[in-house]
DNA sequence: GCTTGTGTGCGCGTTTATGCGCGTTAGATT
DNA sequence: AATCTAACGCGCATAAACGCGCACACAAGC
């Protein structure tokens, strides 16, 4: 088996499993934990996963609860995941102009994205323009402050860039969604980042399990009226029903 | 057979069975592990498979090792490349605004930079960027589009954006050195911004070993005289005596 | 017929991946 | 808070994979 093969299984697993100790993964390739714990050392720093203290979890859930230990787990609805970036990125049409936002879950829409080779993307996270690029599609990133956390840009440079633009439609992520407080999220500059490019495009819209419905985080960054969301999953009754919500 | 059904042999076994390892594909083919590894690079090269430790895997599957080995490699001229880029951090004062272009020697020249609170580091590759980050230091990203092989933004939106900028000094690679035809590169893209990022620099530096001069690529961007070149080892005679050269 | 260029195989020194042992550290238990 | 146990990181050894240079074979062109 190839180690590159290894590396992918353990995403998978990862992802499928929402996490899984060393032993586990030791046990499942046929390697010893050594080698494991450099393949999750190595998947870490590409931002394919998160290391913690007794094995790995999905990036999300370790995004969420700053909680670093593998004790609690559950299943993260990654069957959802799938769905919700496979029914989003076919609202991609040839010859569009493309906004992509920074985050865990937009990072998954990408690998379902079409190669199409009219479409420009645009994003505000390095990472995901790398990603992009290595799958042959046309990526543009805007200028700006790298934040080490994220690897997303803000700042003036950002904002005047997207001032230049106007996307054919965008995809962002949420960590809250509440009907009043509309859209949020913990940082204010890329809340910024996230309230211009959103002005700046026709068809917007949100891929968020369900889970981020009725939370509310620190910033605002636009209405609940202002995109159309698609998740998957146990959502609320109340927001099942509203006409921008798509549950798949 | 011929070569070029060879080829294209190994792209569909790839795409097939989504990676295969070097034994397998000698061993199928019938020629030697040699050629199968040539084989691979060219294919690599043409972006139509992923060449990886141990085989290769196809392009949708690749990017887990990929992102970080196309940075990190090193190469020959490795004890004079140390001491060119300890020499060209010493320059780097407080409070300065400082520019880095892309490349591996300028990648190099990341490590030595010092961690200075007051410094801001611009740079036109995302790679730079991230390391930047990683690091510590206050990284700021040009904006426009992402060329894949170099990981360098190129395009008007780099361009617009350097023009609101204006550094003290900065950092640039050169494919080529000579007096009479100048700094050179093979790409017109990147030519335009290192012509423009050293328009907004007042003191630029080359970094460079010795290698390159009386080298000549198909784009000029700064005449030999616009810029200092820091280099170490076997410096023509020439280029040695010259005051805007210097050797460690 | 001789030269030139390209593709292939082989040998060899170098790099990379993996497993193992050991001292250290982080969570869990009491 | 003290203690215990499992996980961890690091260094080292080994084996596989790798890249490079060289030699040879074959084809094309002068």
């Amino acid at each position: 088996m190839l180690a590159e093969d290894r590396l992918n299984t353990i995403v998978s697993m990862v992802q499928q499993a929402g996490s899984v100790t060393v032993p586990e993964l030791a046990d499942a390739l046929g390697v010893t934990a050594s080698t494991i714990r450099r393949d999750l050392q190595t998947l870490d720093r590409a931002h394919r996963i998160a290391k913690v203290h007794g094995g790995a979890t999905s990036l999300e859930r370790a995004h969420v609860t700053r909680d670093l230990t593998i004790s609690e787990r559950s299943d993260l609805h990654n069957d959802d995941k799938e769905r919700i970036c496979a029914r989003a990125a076919a609202l991609v049409e040839p010859e569009s102009f493309v906004y992509i936002d920074s985050g865990s879950t937009t990072l998954r829409l990408i690998e379902h994205l079409p190669h199409l080779e009219s479409v420009t993307y645009v994003t505000d996270s390095v990472l995901h323009a790398q990603h992009l690029a290595v799958r042959g599609m046309r990526a543009v990133v805007l200028g700006g402050e790298l934040k080490p956390e994220t690897e997303a840009l803000v700042g003036p440079d950002a904002l005047a860039t997207l001032d230049r633009y106007n996307f054919n439609c965008g995809f962002w992520g949420s960590n809250g969604i509440a009907a009043e407080q509309g859209f949020t999220t913990p940082d204010i500059e890329e809340a910024q980042v996230k309230r211009i490019s959103m002005r700046h495009t026709a068809k917007r819209f949100v891929i968020s399990d369900a889970s981020k419905f009725g939370m509310v985080a620190p910033v605002k960054f636009a209405d609940f009226r202002d995109a159309t969301v698609i998740t998957a999953g146990e959502v609320p009754a109340k927001y099942r029903a509203m006409d921008n919500v798509i549950t798949v």
